[in-house]
DNA sequence: ATTCTGAATCGA
DNA sequence: CGATTCAGAATA
């Protein structure tokens, strides 16, 4: 018989081992070996056992024969990459630069089997006519515990091991007599491990409306034309767009396929799951990283075995074995959450527009605030245009006021509220109905300064400045150094040392000073540490058990409140002065979804936007929630920077401990590009230039055509492999999300 | 990532 | 000159 060889990625993350390695698959595994499996083998001179990825298996190999190794085992307990999902890793390898196993290990994001859980049960194995019989004999012969169990099984049928062994306590060995003597039996019911704690009580839909009503008869005309595309669903807040979901997702299930639902953040998952759990009963489930092991285990089985229909989750979930994906949702699909923050940072949007492309799905991307990106491909036909325009109910738009802090401060107001917001504060706490306050607190909130001299307490190894936290603290939010406050300025000895900025604990004192009979919630990083208590704020919130809500991003989320008629920005400028492309995206998003907040009940809500910049376009445009305005302004912003989604970015990012390697490298590395025609910006420092000791040089890169810039990567990499400079490390990031 | 190898360095 | 250290190569 032929001799049988299987291609192998060894489970070490290392650009040298970032190839297919061939062993002879032994006869005892001949029939058992898979492509996807992970198998055991040795590896290197001193055949150290190694995990690896079966991603091939052909009777030859391209490789000395002699020096061909064997396959140890196949991997019972670890779980087998599909091979759609080789064919994915491979396409996240290839367009967002990595090693293969990182890929591997991106789509595989439940890599373990976990024991099943089991309840065990007793049941009468005879014919209950003979019971009485049997007792009787139990009972003569004494035999209490045998008559106990005898007696409760023809009352009850099926008792569990539990309640036998605690309530009637029975012992194992006298179950173990009995099921000898054919008495009884015991029997082992699995089932999975249901993170979801909704009950399922499935309600009637709510009947969509007839804009709603069209976009999914489309919808279902593409389905029966077997077309699948991707839908990008623009919805003002509050149109409706989750019952657009729901309605598409019934579509699917009817079809017998299945559905991933993608949220931003963890956080959302709870209101979320409660919705799809009330129109899909117990065939929707979870995955996210707060699950147990096991519970997680138990998801991804559920899925491959068709025991769902849907399945919720922040992006990783993207990466479900469902056995006939039908249609992949992602809600809020401008989030910056969706692009991941490690190697390989694929975008969540666009490996799930390949995912369903190659399992022939269609994907609906929703948001109120579309990303400039998807927006394009909406214009250009690439996807699919849904415009969803009526506010549900009779809910009406908010009044919104935009006002100049600059003007605040000429006129000697030097509070945090201009006298507008001030005003209709007051008028709200009189009248019982609810404030949100949102604090843009991105950049340098809580930084410690000397009056004197000026000098900024920095992290002694980050280019940062450090962040004021009680007790007389200074954290660095980059390596998390911390020291004391000091007393004095170490620069030039003056007492007059303190922090400056806005944050959060900042704007809850001046709260308190200026309405001090307001009930405050406080919602920022400090005070949702632990697990829940980011629900249990704004539980109490909503309950009425505040007045004001003063919070980060973090509150401008989904949370509907039918009593809060006001929204205060405090300083919408903050996100504006980040310096990437997306810093004007951010801020219209951001503002748009903190707007949105105003008015969901009956009553009309009345938003105040603060800021330094009031004629900046974000602004203007969010204010008068016009994202068409926004987009045009955006789209010739880009257009003229060859920004994306005009032009194609990669960013290059070294790093190493030697300042002056790094900047070597970086302009040789630089100069190298330019010399291969691409279009290359840079080197320079990074915005932060160290971080932990370590020094950050970017060069960023543009092209028209994506492939172009995996070209780049490529060749950037070749070359870096030449240059020998192992102590400094690359990181490439395709169309960025964050700065650098 | 880990191991092995051979050259470079060290100490007597 | 042997022992020790270290950078480099190879991994099937």
């Amino acid at each position: 018989m032929e001799n049988l060889y299987a291609e192998i990625i060894i489970d070490i993350s290392h650009e040298a081992l970032d190839r297919v390695f061939g062993y002879k698959v032994p006869f005892s595994l001949r029939e058992h070996i898979r492509v996807g499996q992970q198998v055991a083998v040795p590896f290197g001179r001193g055949n150290k056992e190694r995990k690896g990825f079966v991603v091939g298996l052909s009777d030859s190999v391209d490789y000395d024969e002699r020096k061909v190794k064997e396959i140890l085992r196949i991997e019972a307990d670890k779980v087998t990459a599909e091979s759609k999902m080789l064919a994915l890793a491979y396409w996240i390898r290839e367009n967002y630069g990595s090693t293969i196993i990182q890929a591997l290990r991106t789509v595989l994001p439940v890599q373990e089997k976990i024991g099943r859980k089991s309840d065990r049960w007793i049941e009468l194995k005879i014919d209950p006519v003979h019971g009485p019989a049997l007792l009787d004999e139990y009972f003569g012969r004494h035999y209490t515990a045998k008559a106990r169990l005898l007696a409760a099984l023809l009352d009850q049928k099926k008792i569990s091991w539990e309640q036998a062994s605690k309530g009637l306590k029975i012992s194992k060995s006298t179950v173990d007599a009995m099921i000898k003597e054919d008495v009884i039996r015991v029997v082992t019911e699995y089932y999975y491990r249901n993170p979801n704690p909704e009950r399922a009580v499935v309600e009637n839909p709510v009947p969509l409306n007839e804009e709603q009503q069209a976009l999914i008869e489309q919808f279902k005309e593409d389905l029966l034309a077997d077309r699948r595309q991707t839908y990008l669903l623009h919805g003002v807040t509050g149109s409706g767009k989750t019952e657009v979901y729901l309605a598409a997702i019934e579509e699917v299930i009817r079809r017998g396929q299945q559905a991933i639902v993608l949220i931003p953040e963890i956080a959302l998952t709870y209101q979320t799951v409660q919705r799809f759990t009330r129109r899909f009963g117990n065939r929707v489930s979870i995955l996210n990283s707060r699950l147990s092991k096991g519970e997680k285990y138990d998801q991804w089985l559920r899925a491959k075995e068709g025991d769902v229909d849907v399945i919720i989750g922040p992006r990783s979930a993207l990466f479900v074995p469902f056995p006939n994906l039908g249609l992949i949702v992602i809600d809020e699909e401008h989030e910056g959450s969706y692009k991941s923050e490690q190697t390989p940072k694929y975008h969540a949007r666009e490996t799930a527009i390949q995912k369903a492309k190659m399992e022939h799905a269609s994907v609906i991307l929703g948001s109120a605030t579309p990303s400039v990106e998807s927006y394009r491909n909406a214009l250009e036909g690439t996807y699919q245009l849904w415009e969803l325009t009526k506010r549900a109910k009779d809910a009406l738009l908010p009044k919104v006021y935009i006002e100049d802090l600059r003007k605040e401060l000429q006129s000697g107001n030097r509070s945090i509220f201009s006298r507008r917001l001030h005003k209709l504060m007051e008028d709200r706490l009189a009248k019982g109905e609810q404030i949100m306050l949102f604090l843009n607190r991105r950049g340098y909130a809580g930084f410690v300064s000397c009056r004197s001299c000026g000098h900024v307490m920095e992290c002694p190894h980050c280019d940062v400045s450090m962040t004021y936290h009680r007790e007389g603290r200074l954290k660095c939010h980059y390596c998390g150094h911390e020291q004391l406050m000091p007393k004095t300025c170490p620069e030039c000895g003056s007492p007059l040392i303190g922090t400056f900025g806005l944050g959060t604990q900042k704007a809850e004192a001046a709260i308190h000073k200026e309405f001090p009979e307001a009930r405050v919630l406080r919602m920022d990083m400090d005070t949702t540490r632990r697990k829940h208590s980011h629900e249990e704020i704004l539980k109490a919130f909503s309950k009425g058990e505040a007045d004001i809500l003063l919070g980060t991003q973090m509150i401008v989320k989904g949370h509907d409140y039918a009593n809060v008629t006001l929204v205060g920005i405090l300083a919408a400028d903050l996100s504006l002065h980040a310096n990437d492309y997306r810093a004007g995206e951010r801020t219209f998003q951001l503002l748009t979804q903190a707007a949105g907040r105003a008015g969901r009940g009956r009553k009309s809500g009345e938003v105040v936007i603060q800021t330094y910049s009031p004629q900046n376009y974000s602004i203007q445009a969010a204010a008068s929630q016009d994202y068409q305005e926004f987009y045009r302004q955006e789209i010739g912003y880009r257009t003229l920077m060859k920004y994306p989604p005009i032009w194609q970015m990669l960013v290059i990012f070294l790093t190493g401990e030697e300042e002056k390697k790094v900047g070597d490298c970086s302009r040789k590395a630089a100069d190298m590009l330019k010399n291969k025609g691409f279009l290359v910006v840079g080197p320079g420092e990074a915005t932060v230039a160290k971080v932990k000791d370590q020094y950050r040089q970017v060069i960023y890169i543009k092209d028209e055509e994506y492939q172009n810039l995996v070209r780049a990567k490529d060749e950037m990499e070749q070359w870096f492999e030449k240059q020998d400079e192992k102590r400094i490390f690359i990181y490439f990031d395709f169309n960025p999300m964050n700065s650098y």
